[in-house]
DNA sequence: CGCAAAATTGAACCCAATCAATGTTCGTGG
DNA sequence: CCACGAACATTGATTGGGTTCAATTTTGCG
């Protein structure tokens, strides 16, 4: 394990302010492995035996019932995933499935629980991220019951833009499909919200998407602090 | 104040382990109110002054946006609720009113993130309700996600069976409306779920609901232990 | 270059929202 | 205690958003 990725992972807010001790007793056990695209890292269900982070490449959280199938969040670098089931020591309720070839550190669970017993500050740490976590979710639970498909996609473009900097042109880090369940919808559907903003200046090439005239979204959405994580105050 | 809200507040698992001096400081500067039916406790964007406990009612946690609105969550004595806005100190991502006459216990927001601070017991015993919490929103996140109207009443049905202890009548606690918000329709669209679920079995007469063959409701929906969460294991 | 998977488009269908009208319930005041 | 009114619930008709199925085009990759 190289030590560049350990200090990635020393940087997040998570792993801030504990002991050397400590993250030494995370970190001994942990193993990195890499995995091509399209491979199954955890399944619903599963007991909790890792903490992952994803050091690179992209993950897919996903959930599935009888036939159906939806994507829940994508998890990009550098960040943790399933946290909560780790710390509670409860089975998982997402299945986690690589997008990309990745880079997963993986910290055993069992030495995530004793570090979270023994030090505050980590305890504290979790109680931030959790938060935040949790926050997130209702968030999305507010997307999806308080807005149209099309509006989901709308304000989806925008937080894009946003983390692109307000760059004219976005593209999507993954398929089509992909956008499509995350958003809550079938990739017809997808292509046709698509199709309903082209009445707002958004024109698609691929996974290549210009946003013509953010206003023309802005005005569609409206945009909320309430929903849009990326959006604070006005 | 009475001494036996503070057992019931003591007894939740919020607040054991925690010590006594930490206690006192959570409730010296509490204070309990009574409140009618119908009115609004927090509002959506407001900073959180205070934890709120519900000790006697029922409370309801909605969302707007434009127009529209929906019930993200019923709370349900003895619980706390916007435990994750006060302890990360952002804004309420939910309104809150109550759905009849309740008595709610205010903690103050400073006074929980100082003993939070202070005591890793009482940060470990958040760390466990917010991962508890977090869980809960994924799940109904699945439910919405995953499956259609009438089965999310079904599941809803079978949820109250449970808890009612598999009693063959059970009786919604709020209006017909409340429901259909909270289960993420419209109030006509659940009498027509309900006109669909008749052919189940279920009769209804206000808000008195008779489940004649809960076997039938179950193959409808197929409980999940992944999106239920009444339901553990098979 | 060729193939397989993904994306798009069209058509039919279905679930859900809206609009409108009626029936029911419940709280209030006479 | 009854009568009344307002809010809630139900039902019907219509519309609309979204899914499904099928066929075609495009993309991406070996």
């Amino acid at each position: 394990m190289r030590s560049d990725d350990l200090d990635l992972l020393r940087e997040l807010p998570l792993f801030q302010g504990i002991s050397d001790a400590g993250f030494r007793e995370l970190t001994q056990a942990a193993f990195l492995q890499r995995f091509p695209a399209q491979v199954t890292l955890i399944n619903e269900g599963e007991h909790p035996d890792f903490l992952h982070v994803v050091l690179e490449g992209l993950v897919e959280m996903f959930a599935r019932d009888r036939q159906r199938e939806t994507v829940l969040t994508i998890v990009q670098p550098v960040s943790t995933f399933i946290l909560a089931a780790v710390i509670t020591d409860e089975i998982y309720l997402k299945s986690a499935r690589t997008l990309v070839a990745s880079r997963i550190l993986m910290l055993p669970a069992a030495s995530v629980r004793k570090v979270f017993a023994e030090e505050p500050a980590f305890a504290r740490a979790i109680v931030g991220e959790l938060g935040f976590r949790y926050r997130e979710v209702v968030r999305e639970l507010k997307n999806q019951k308080l807005r149209s498909g099309a509006e989901r996609l709308a304000a989806w473009l925008l937080g894009q833009r946003e983390i692109a900097d307000g760059a004219r042109e976005i593209t999507i880090p993954f398929e089509k499909r992909v956008l499509a369940s995350l958003l809550g919808m079938t990739p017809e559907n997808l292509s046709r919200a698509f199709a309903t903003l082209a009445a707002y200046d958004v024109t698609t090439s691929g996974r290549r998407i210009v946003i013509g005239d953010p206003a023309a979204l802005w005005k569609l959405v409206q945009p909320s602090q309430f929903i849009d994580e990326w959006k604070n105050g006005e």
